[in-house]
RNA sequence: GUCCCCAUGGUCAAGCGGUUAAGACAUCGCCCUUUCAAGGCGGUAUCACGGGUUCGAUUCCCGUUGGGGACGCCA
């Protein structure tokens, strides 16, 4: 059975790397029937709040990444928090100590802090000296009476070399002479990450470890844990890290990295985790718009690149394009009202009395927004009662000024006579401007203007149609008072 | 500095010894067109470098260079 953890740290926001890190272990679950367990990794009592777990929880179900295990569902292998786990790693950092595979080491943090500038200054890896390793039981216990704080450390024999099985990456080799015997429980008793990822990863029956290349130098301190306690080392599976423009793992300098904004900035789901998902994978390198369950099917470790890959906002955003495109018109109008509402263009009781006009206003811009937010700025002259003219729609009547009387005037009489219905009114004015000498991309772009403030924008009849009656003959009228 | 990882267009990427080196985003033309989109057609653009191995290397090996990550009583 497979098992295979997401394990954040409650102390900001999902970001968009640990989305796809939690995307990656979900796949791989759903893909081989397995189990995915979230784990909460709150052991940092100064930063971890309440607030960054919902936050957090929040997303990952906005993405539709369900656990079988963890927070609110539970399950056999808990608790899910660290911080309740705190009683079973002291039982293994005693069974250590007592095996003497570990050692209590009472150097500060002035002492260490100056070895490792030492090192520096000569250019060399820090690494502990091993001062306290050979300690006798007598300093060992007079050092303890005298209430001086201590540290737990694990004794690493030098000689040999620790092999990272990899799926991804193969077999990595790292000398054990780099290690030196690492801190696994401060001095505040709160055993260290390396020590309880270990710890709950065996516990919790962890098969396939798949997280971050930057954990990837981690994991050989991790693997001399595993074999200490006699625990199964499971299988390995470091993933490239997203990249921003620079090439350097994507951070909040290189703008929006958290999860929750995309969401609000209004895009979809289903099509961040397909963009996700293809960030250092690919099935075949062909098909780019694929639905969970394809992906599901497809997805395998063995697939996934090696080399980071930058994250392209400008490709997720036509991709979310392509979903909004594709969304039946009652579920996106669902969608979009809240950016509407947002951005008070429409009330509650809009929702309730205008819907059919909402959703025909929606129903024509759907092929033009990429996002759920654009909705508003795009269709503002829908709603308000007063249009302002852009820069553009001003040089269009500028341009035209000798028309534009003329223009209106047949538009009015038009509107009063057959309505608005748009095969008619389109019929009525190519005729009637004809005839009066005025050109197709003349009224065309004063009407445009007149009814929308913008040189941009669905077709004109549409618009007319949707605005209605009303809309369209008091935007007449205003125009007549205010610009001739 | 030490250790580790990585290397196909601007970006995501197919490729796994012999290909005219796919596809997508972006970009640039053209078409469609009442604007903007969408769509259609086409173009520009990639195997970091140097050695091997081989009849033949983008592909395998070594090195160089470049990039990245990790070196905490953070996770």
């Amino acid at each position: 059975m497979v098992r295979v953890r997401f394990a954040p740290s409650p102390t900001g926001y999902l970001h968009i790397g640990g989305a796809r890190t939690a995307l990656f272990n979900w796949l791989y679950a759903r893909k081989h029937n397995g189990k995915f367990i979230l784990r909460i990794e709150d052991t940092d009592k100064e930063r971890s709040t309440e607030e960054s777990l919902s936050e957090i929880l929040k997303s990952l179900r906005w993405l539709g990444l369900n656990w079988d295990e963890g927070p609110d569902v539970g399950g056999p292998y808990g608790p899910y928090f660290q911080s309740q786990r705190l009683d079973i790693y002291l039982k293994y950092i005693d069974k250590l100590l007592s095996e003497n595979k570990a050692y209590k080491c009472f150097c500060t943090k002035e002492e260490l802090e100056e070895e490792r500038k030492k090192a520096e200054s000569e250019k060399r890896a820090f690494k502990y000296s091993g001062k306290c390793k050979n300690l006798t039981e007598y300093e060992i216990k007079q050092k303890e009476e005298s209430k001086i704080p201590y540290t737990v450390r694990i004794k690493i024999n030098q000689e040999g070399e620790t092999v990272i099985k990899d799926k991804i990456r193969g077999d990595v080799v790292f000398q054990n002479s780099v290690l030196d015997d690492f801190i696994i429980m401060r001095a505040d008793k709160m055993p260290v990450y390396n020590f309880v990822v270990v710890i709950d990863d065996a516990l919790m029956q962890i098969t396939h470890v798949i997280r971050g290349e930057d954990h990837l130098s981690n994991t050989p301190k991790q693997i001399h844990i595993y074999k200490a306690l006699g625990f199964t080392v499971p299988e390995f599976a470091h993933i490239p890290l997203i990249l921003g423009p620079d090439k350097s793992k994507l951070s909040k300098r290189h703008g929006e990295t958290s999860c929750g904004v995309y969401e609000k900035n209004g895009f979809l789901p289903e099509a961040f985790i397909n963009y996700l998902a293809l960030l250092g994978w690919s099935p075949d390198g062909e098909k780019t718009e694929m639905t969970i369950d394809e992906i599901i099917k497809e997805f395998s470790l063995e697939k996934v690149h090696k080399a980071g890959a930058i994250f392209d906002n400008q490709k997720l955003l036509w991709l979310n394009g392509v979903y909004i495109r594709k969304k039946n018109i009652n579920e996106l109008t669902e969608l979009c009202i809240p950016y509407l509402k947002e951005a008070n263009l429409i009330t509650d009781d809009d929702i309730k009395n205008r819907y059919e006009y909402i959703k025909k206003v929606i129903a024509l811009q759907q092929e033009k927004i990429k996002t759920l937010s654009e909705i508003s700025s795009l269709s503002d002259y829908f709603f308000k009662d007063n249009i302002t003219l852009t820069e553009d729609a001003k040089k269009i009547l500028e341009k035209n000024k000798q028309d534009i009387k003329k223009v209106i005037e047949i538009l009015k009489k038009i509107i009063l006579e057959v309505g608005v219905e748009k095969t008619k009114v389109e019929e009525r004015i190519r005729i009637d401007m004809e005839k009066a000498g005025i050109k197709p991309k003349v009224f065309m772009h004063v009407i445009r203007v007149v009814l929308t403030g913008t040189t941009i924008g669905p077709g004109l009849f549409d618009i007319i149609e949707t605005l209605g009656k009303d809309m369209c003959l008091k935007r007449v009228e205003n125009t007549m008072v205010n610009d001739l």
